[in-house]
DNA sequence: AGTACAATTGTCCAAATGGACAGTTTTAAT
DNA sequence: ATTAAAACTGTCCATTTGGACAATTGTACT
């Protein structure tokens, strides 16, 4: 059992444990999306992880600070701040938001269904509620931001709140996530496509060609 | 105990009992909502009811099915189907929209997190998952022929596929209801009215002035 | 009153749960 | 090599769990 996972404990990493503390914190977000919140236990995380049951006593306090830690982590995956930060037009935003719509691997899956669990834990858990409010609240900000610079040269009706436009956005995303869960099969990029007709953007355009334009 | 509830045991209800059913399933939705799904336990429904532990096993062959049945009839009454259909144009409904977002009690609110139950939980339940699937598809239907019907009248666009802003609305809601748990501060009706001012619908003046107007 | 059956109730049980903790091994520093 | 702290592990326990079921009560009909 030594160096097993070939994850060597470097001397730098504080102390070591991290290293097990982060098997517990995926095998833990992991179980939330597959099981849903109250029903994972202790013993499965260990399981899961392939760690015996004290390990999780050891470096948890309790179950639901273990449960907590593991989604924040895996939420603030999900949800693609820097990227969105990179982007210069509402134009690569929602040809952006189509693909990321349409094709789904497992991966998104998961983390999508980690996000469903922990906004539907923050209304129980107020540690958890303020950390996801904060995150959404970034998360619009990061895209009222973009709209903003974006108007003007774009033909966006000028009367159209940033913010609003942003708060529309990010709840028709996760919206259109939360239906996919229940039907798969939905076509959802057609009512991306939809948005993007009523602001008067073509984001096909931005993907064949997404190079050739200056910023600023 | 006799007529407690004043709602006498009428020998056409099949055989009585279908009170004693009626009071668990409002209590097993109560609690899912209020618990999760995972946490609920056959005690708590009991207890929740009035009743004692053994009634449960006695009017359900499990406690799954007993969940299932509860959601499916909290969930059936949180989609206003039978509104939507009366509705005549995409104003009134923008309208209501608005009107059902903004101003929300406490029993919108238990109505709510049993749908987001619901939709998590289909992902893992195959029975619950067709049920789901398939009232939200009614649910778009709906919104669907409502925009079908309006369009011509309104300064819609002739391009917009209905179907795919159907699709938009309904996630544009739920999305919508899915912030707001995590932050019922946020002011969504700006993204509803954002929306109305992209689709050209003045969703107020359906309000104050309701009545005037010929249908057909 | 008597009968048949639906409805209800309390009790029981094996299994699973979260957490505690004493004991052991590993690591880093001297 | 010795030491002290950190990391880890297996075991234990009081509770809670879903469901089963025998016993009891209620109801409708003759």
């Amino acid at each position: 059992m030594d160096s097993f996972n070939g994850q060597k404990l470097n001397n730098k990493d504080r102390r070591a444990s991290a290293v097990t503390k982060d098997r517990l914190l995926r095998a833990a977000a992991d179980l939330v999306a597959e099981l849903g919140w109250g029903r994972v236990t202790t013993r499965a995380i260990a399981e899961r992880a392939d760690l015996p049951h004290g390990t999780v006593s050891y470096h948890f306090n309790s179950k639901q600070e273990l449960l907590i830690e593991a989604v924040l982590r895996a939420v603030e995956d999900v949800l693609p701040l820097a990227t969105l930060r990179q982007l210069n037009s509402l134009t690569e935003l929602m040809a952006l938001i189509e693909v990321t719509l349409t094709s789904r691997n497992e991966f998104d899956t998961v983390e999508t269904l980690v996000l469903m669990e922990s906004m539907r834990e923050a209304e129980r858990e107020p540690l958890l509620r303020k950390r996801m409010a904060d995150l959404l609240r970034d998360y619009r900000q990061v895209l009222e931001e973009l709209i903003r610079n974006d108007q003007g040269r774009s033909n966006l009706k000028p009367g159209l709140a940033p913010s609003a436009l942003a708060m529309l956005l990010a709840a028709l995303g996760d919206g259109l996530l939360l239906h996919l869960i229940v039907n798969p099969e939905l076509d959802v990029g057609k009512a991306v496509e939809a948005l993007s007709s009523l602001l008067g953007v073509k984001p096909r355009e931005a993907l064949s060609e997404p190079d050739h334009s200056e910023k600023g």
